[in-house]
DNA sequence: GTGAATGCAAACTCTTTGCATGACT
DNA sequence: AGTCATGCAAAGAGTTTGCATTCAC
């Protein structure tokens, strides 16, 4: 997951097709998120961004998190502070969901297949077309306990 | 689930056995909760109490829903509009998740019993002690197909 | 009477927008 | 060369905090 090269360049050819120009604030934000190993904030972003060469401003950090979400190149969750997250997207659709610590804010991913299956089964039933779920939990990490 | 005295009487009993005095606006705020049938923003519940009797200011919404969240009778819950949302959370524990319409922004909410079993079954395997969780579906309502 | 609760306004944080400058095709 | 992309600063939106006043106990 973390170092992502299949997705980077996945992600910059879709920008191309797209008719998006290679500019370097969105170019960076691409290769940063590709780094990734979990959802980052555009504020982690834009400071991991600070250290290389030059910086990037936060507004170019959020402009481009709202082109790659609009092209379903990121997936953009919020896991109940107020703050947006964000994630590479996989072309595939796999994909994991987060557990928060109450007590140190700190976020780790899951998955599980049957989870997955009981919302594939629930969504057929309800009057929405779903295309899209997120299921945060909550509780207590190992090191607060 | 909509005008619910029960849920209003329980979380007042609450406040008073936790020694909070009983206010007008926070009184209110527990009133307009009890009869919301889904959840709503700070900025509705003070819409909400304005046209009664006098109005109610927002820090005082914000700052009972703050209480009420902390003593387990209101539940937090983001839809990923960068709003908090508030709603009754029932002592038995009994509850439901939510699906956004991504073209109308409406929420409307659902309850699956095979979700609910799923995610303990998967609670059971992680490290984090799991104590709550939320499931945000995301899809196209029937008005907006 | 004492201290908690309230309301207003100001402060704060996160995010978006306006605009002049710079860069990609 | 013509636009799109970028960065800065200012504006917005949601939420929190400071403080004087009011109210519950």
């Amino acid at each position: 997951m973390a170092h992502d090269p299949a997705w980077s360049e996945h992600a910059h050819a879709t920008l191309e097709r797209e008719g998006f120009r290679a500019g370097a604030a969105r170019t960076r934000v691409v290769d940063a998120l590709a780094r990734q190993n979990c959802c980052a904030t555009a504020q982690e972003i834009a400071d991991e961004l600070r250290t290389d060469e030059g910086r990037v401003g936060i507004a170019s950090v959020y402009r481009a998190l709202e082109v790659l979400d609009r092209l379903g190149l990121v997936h953009r969750l919020d896991v109940g502070d107020g703050t947006a997250r964000y994630e590479a997207a996989h072309p595939g659709g796999e994909h994991h969901h987060h557990v928060v610590c109450d007590r140190c804010g700190r976020v780790a991913q899951f998955s599980d297949d049957g989870l997955e299956q009981a919302i594939a089964t629930l969504s057929a039933r309800l009057e929405f077309a779903i295309d899209q779920h997120d299921v945060v939990l909550r509780g207590t990490c190992p090191n607060c306990r």
